[in-house]
DNA sequence: TGACAAAGTTAGGCGTGACTAACTATACTA
DNA sequence: TAGTATAGTTAGTCACGCCTAACTTTGTCA
């Protein structure tokens, strides 16, 4: 039991992290302060944050450096950002829950589903705007699943 | 603000709260160990909660009496309870999730979903109930919320 | 009515996740 | 290059939510 913690993250640090991939993939590196911002709490919450993701190995981190992740910190990451876009679509398009709200609820809905009910939703999501489009447009724009770009 | 802080109680004590009602309403009184057992945590943690929601005003309480929740403690008991139905009906009738995975997806994502979406969710729920059985029988049986005893 | 079991509480501890205040490192600019 | 602003860290604190161990209260029964 060296560096890779594999027990379930919690779902503070499932934040930390995806705001680490979201601020990676916008700017090239995520700064200590913005992640702070993105999340809402202070500095100091951010350091302590970013010191139990390297000992899990799932991000590289240097005092007064850059913040990047791991190889593994990125496919957990991408995981949690994907959950969160299915929700978001879900509540948005079929629900017809406004934008704000609908990022809220993603937000914390996020950790609580586990992936096979997350599986369901997508099929559920993709079929009903299906439907809903009537055939008449060019199908399965429902999760806005096909935006990331794939680097790693 | 002497009895009744009305800060947004936390998932935790919503699961106790919860707990205590659906004993309640089975058996007329809620124990402490059958709260412990329910919620599967240690009867000292249990005392603690106790001590909490009579605090904040939800719930009667006297060391080795019996537990009753008071009537803003009934209500929010209530729609606690409330929410958990929706999402489980959600997930077993529309997404066709089985009633074990369903009710423990329920007991997560019921503390993270505000009142707006869960209204949604219900019509939302409905309709496609009513759709799928093509109109053939009564309506509306999707949430089954028809059951708790109104009492008070 | 005294002993015993079950129920409940108290005390103390641990992990997590946040905070503020004060410090250190880094970067910019005059 | 010295001064200063910004970024980041450290130290200390707090609340929450759980635990175990030990204690107290209550109820039952011979």
């Amino acid at each position: 039991m060296g560096s890779g913690e594999d027990r379930k993250l919690s779902a503070s640090l499932e934040d930390y992290l995806e705001a680490i991939f979201n601020l990676a993939d916008a700017s090239g590196c995520a700064r200590s302060k913005d992640i702070a911002r993105t999340l809402g709490v202070a500095r100091s919450s951010v350091t302590g944050a970013l010191r139990l993701l390297r000992e899990r190995g799932l991000a590289y981190y240097e005092p007064y450096g850059g913040v990047t992740l791991t190889q593994q910190g990125r496919a957990t990451a991408r995981e949690v950002a994907r959950k969160h876009e299915i929700l978001q679509a879900f509540f948005m398009n079929v629900l017809g829950v406004e934008k704000e709200a609908a990022q809220r609820a993603a937000c914390q809905a996020e950790h609580a589903l586990e992936s096979e009910i997350i599986g369901k939703l997508v099929s559920f999501t993709d079929d009903a705007m299906a439907r809903s489009a009537g055939g008449r447009d060019e199908k399965s724009e429902s999760t806005g699943r096909r935006k990331r770009s794939a680097k790693e």
